[in-house]
DNA sequence: CTTTCCTTGTGAAACCTTTCACAAGGCAAG
DNA sequence: CTTGCCTTGTGAAAGGTTTCACAAGGAAAG
């Protein structure tokens, strides 16, 4: 078992795990690959291959039982503990990510916020006093956040992500237009809200172009 | 050319647009496969693969010229057109969505918001009077959004999802942390912020896994 | 016109992910 | 204990994506 593990099965296992908490909650004891695979939108074998890079968790002719996969989920993805974030940038999407109590709920809490816009300065938002990005790698170093959220504009997103590395995060999730370059010991995900709106784009416009010439119309 | 495109191709062609846009602001009249790459962190030939299901767009010996290329890449995605979005669920995430004028800018056009909280129906946010949910159907079909936002809570996203569906969008973009199973007709996108956090603490716990038994430390 | 230098476009190869299909094994009923 | 049913775990096959490597072709210099 367990080689590199792929970007896709890593997902999964998170759908996984949060599928299974409500099962728990609803009183499930034992569930099968196929029951657990439906609600994810994956398929029976998939469940069953991705969990085996890691054990073996299921009973043959039974399942799973529920409690212990959830916690060995919890356990693999890193989960059965609270993870430190450091906020850079408080416009509209820091805020509404400061808002969001869902954040600590599963474990992952705001401990430093920064903005480089004087005016916010020193005010308070959502429990967090916004500090200036100028101190930015000695509060970030002793808080001793692991991951740095970066949700400032786009052109100094870079220049933000090297701070980071260097006060210490092992991990960057960035809301900015830009793709990143790699950083040496820094996992950075990126989330891009025109992109998947481009993508929708060209689904739509993709389907229109069938129909118009190819499909049977609609 | 062209069969069924990846969907990691189409992404990879708007990072190639937004750069060769860069590219153009800044006078550059041609470009290499290979100094295109380079910041979307793809390869030269990933680059010439992606737009070779499409066509021919450049010179051998030469390289693409930028300004015809930024054109085919927007015909390509339907990005020569605007789109019009209907948002649902005014709340942290539905606002800061509102407000974000980089989607106009874009040519993705809010053009009906809805809540159901009582007190936020009739208010008007970011130049958007918010609309009771209960109108969604005739005002979606009346405005002809061709993209639906989900942005409310997890438990009534599937409802809405089928709402936006039968109202006539052809794309969803979801932010609610479900995977919403699939309607005929309509892509769907899912932003699942929680997911990426959890990747990054599986990755995270992975790194210290490493340098504690395998890795030479650190 | 010839030579040199580039860079594209693209089959083929390598690599990775998903799906298939079935042996192994457990549970329950009789 | 035996039979029938069910579900896992997993090699092997299929399917997809990325990388390689090079022929084809254009530009520029002499």
């Amino acid at each position: 078992m367990s080689g590199r593990i792929s970007d896709s099965t890593v997902r999964r296992l998170s759908l996984y795990l949060r599928i299974l908490r409500d099962l728990e909650r609803a009183g499930v004891e034992v569930v099968s690959s196929a029951r657990l695979a439906q609600p994810a939108g994956a398929t029976s074998a998939q469940v069953r291959k991705d969990l085996s890079h890691f054990g073996s968790f299921g009973q043959r002719g039974r399942g799973y039982s529920v409690a212990p996969l959830v916690r060995a989920l919890e356990e693999i993805l890193g989960l059965s503990r609270s993870w430190r974030l450091a906020l850079v940038g408080v416009g509209k999407i820091g805020t509404a990510l400061l808002g969001y109590a869902g954040l600590a709920r599963r474990g992952f809490d705001v401990v430093a916020a920064f903005d480089a816009d004087d005016a916010k300065v020193g005010t308070r938002a959502f429990g967090q006093t916004i500090r200036c990005v100028s101190e930015l790698q000695p509060v970030v170093a002793e808080t001793r956040a692991q991951i740095g959220v970066i949700a400032t504009p786009a052109p100094v997103a870079a220049e933000v992500a090297s701070e980071l590395a260097r006060a210490g995060v092992g991990a960057i999730l960035n809301f900015a237009p830009v793709e990143l370059s790699e950083i040496d010991g820094v996992s950075i995900r990126t989330v891009d809200i025109v992109l998947e709106l481009e993508g929708l784009s060209y689904l739509l416009t993709e389907a229109a172009g069938r129909s118009a010439f190819g499909g049977a119309g609609g």
